[in-house]
DNA sequence: GGTCATTTAGTTGTGTGCAATTGAATTGTG
DNA sequence: CACAATTCAATTGCACACAACTAAATGACC
């Protein structure tokens, strides 16, 4: 129990707390603000928010396998599984073994899923009016959040005690 | 379908799709990130994340009904009721009908969830560190994630079409 | 005082997100 | 060729998140 590090004053770690509960408290809101906002603007295009994610992928990198889509989305088959399957069911894309690797599953959009890129056009605009930003505060959020979510990953690796 | 806006090119609506791909992407894979490295950091004290967020309001304000704990945490019963169950049955909280209102239901920490704070005390710091930024940093995030969510949350009850 | 709207938790159903396991297919190695 | 290790998708189990609904209690109004 007695640290190798000298131990902070119990009022400094308590301060410490009360910042942890601002700041994770944060992220999660914003998180689930955004998602929200999405699922109030997809709902005409009757798609949830991770399904837009996979369709967003798919229109801009054609047809991939599980595997190459959960790389892009950081999903594996557990969350990506029943999800396609419900993408299937409302007839956007086509999942079929792949002839070359039996393992592989091609992931392909039908024509109704090529379609519904033209619904999902107006879908940023509306998002970003949402957000209140304008495109550059944006860019620079992003690349904040895209150094936090790497420096977390790789300390999730480390898993180290401090 | 000739909508009152003047209709942006194709092309320019296709970059904006890019861009959303890429800012919805961002935050969704931060968001997850953080939740990863909590996981990883709480499974000591035997919490998920958003435990931890309902023992962190405890530990500040004491015992709350769980209205006001949905309203410091923005969740509703369907999410706490489960949630609470759960940390009831961990021994680190108590739910009593309140004898003044017998519709709401009042949160105690017990003995063992606010000796738990103790062991809490540490995580903020294993946090910050695993983010790699300093709290200068975290501080201009979490404002910028606050206003965000205002924004945002102002736009989904508005819910019109921009 | 009795009726109706509101407040408050809880329940149900759907959709992720992730760990752990399963099972089939492929690859590497002797 | 045979056999072990690896890869890939799917499944299972658990825990949110949220919409929609139920049920009980309270308060407001006539």
């Amino acid at each position: 129990m007695s640290a190798t590090t000298p131990t902070p004053s119990p009022a400094a770690e308590a301060e410490w707390l009360h910042l942890d509960r601002q700041i994770c408290f944060s992220l999660h809101a914003a998180s689930r603000a955004f998602n929200g906002v999405y699922r109030v603007i997809l709902k005409d295009l009757g798609l949830t928010y991770p399904q837009y994610l996979v369709m967003l992928v798919l229109w801009e990198q054609g047809d991939l396998p599980v595997k190459k889509l959960g790389e892009h989305l950081r999903l594996d088959s557990g969350t990506l599984s029943p999800l396609l399957k419900r993408l299937e069911a409302a007839g956007l894309v086509h999942r079929e073994r792949s002839t070359r690797d039996e393992r592989s599953v091609e992931v392909r959009l039908t024509e109704q899923g090529a379609a519904l890129r033209e619904q999902a056009l107006e879908v940023p605009r509306r998002i970003v009016s949402a957000t209140g930003f304008d495109v550059d505060e944006i860019r620079a959020l992003k690349a904040r959040l895209d150094q936090l979510t790497g420096t977390l990953d790789s300390a999730a690796l480390e898993d180290g005690s401090c």
